[in-house]
DNA sequence: GTGGATTGTGGGTAGGGATGGGGAATTTAA
DNA sequence: TTAAATTCCCCATCCCTACCCACAATCCAC
């Protein structure tokens, strides 16, 4: 499956369009993981794009829990009713819907990252505030995180 | 899988390209490990290049960490957000992001070492700092890291 | 030592990517 | 049936990337 790496600063045009980034588009294999994105709504107010494959992969679990969870059964609602799948057109590039537009706070300026299994659409000044913070801590966190064994340095 | 030994010094030119140097290129095997690397943001304020194959497997590992877990949610950002996947162009060079040069504070001289599994770029001046301390305290702190039978992984 | 091959470095240039705008086709409303 | 609106496609422009060629230094073989 694709990893998706990198940071972008695209725009966002007056007829709602963004180019996804051509290097992160060749990392992905239309045979098997699809064309085209599922655009939902990410944690921390972004938006997350999911490959087909992924987002297969990610319904079948949230499926799994809502069957017998009330509250993940209302997650799940609101998760796909907000979630659109997009095509990119011919120049590679994705339209946002406006409620989109809205949920993450897009202005014209915006930074698309590769995420491992996930592209995530940030407005530009939401980003570099969180990745202020991000960056500071993110030796601590790693040693942190990978304390118990299983460090890949 | 390719153990990277031994230390170059190269030069970062103009245009932010760098040489790896070909003994390196050389113990990598393109069909099992893939072509090009993974350039991370190492920890002690260095850069670290990961093969393909490599890189996956610790995606892998940094996968298990659950998601919805925000102070993993925020490693994983920072780190994938920062990493890039580069190949090198006909004269074996790679070229080095403006964020990545800020990050290890790299000049025009740098310092490139294999280091087991990964490949790591030091600015000249870090490095021989760095250095002159390790070097000074390595025979103790190998006496301290196997006297009790554990391998540094 | 000498000649050839390999490697690291520098610079010009063509092609691809990001972005903006016009126009055709389809839909919705009147 | 016509007018207005939306969507998608295509072209045009700018800019940056990555390729190509050139040269210098080093290494290696003989």
């Amino acid at each position: 499956m694709a990893i998706f790496t990198g940071t972008y600063q695209h725009t966002i045009d007056e007829k709602n369009r963004l180019a996804i980034p051509s290097s992160i588009r060749k990392c992905m294999d239309e045979d098997t993981e699809g064309n085209g994105f599922f655009v939902t709504p990410g944690l921390d107010k972004c938006l997350a794009l999911y490959t087909p494959l992924h987002f297969k992969a990610i319904s079948e679990k949230y499926n799994e829990q809502a069957s017998t969870n009330r509250k993940a059964r209302n997650f799940q609602r609101h998760f796909f009713s907000y979630t659109k799948k997009v095509d990119c057109d011919k120049q590679g590039r994705i339209s946002v819907e406006p409620k989109h537009i809205d949920y993450a706070g897009l202005k014209k300026e915006v930074i698309i990252v590769g995420v491992m299994d996930r592209i995530e659409i940030w407005d530009k000044k939401s980003w570099d505030e969180a990745e202020a913070g991000n960056s500071e801590s993110y030796e601590n966190d790693a040693e942190d995180l990978f304390r118990l064994g299983s460090v890949p340095s």
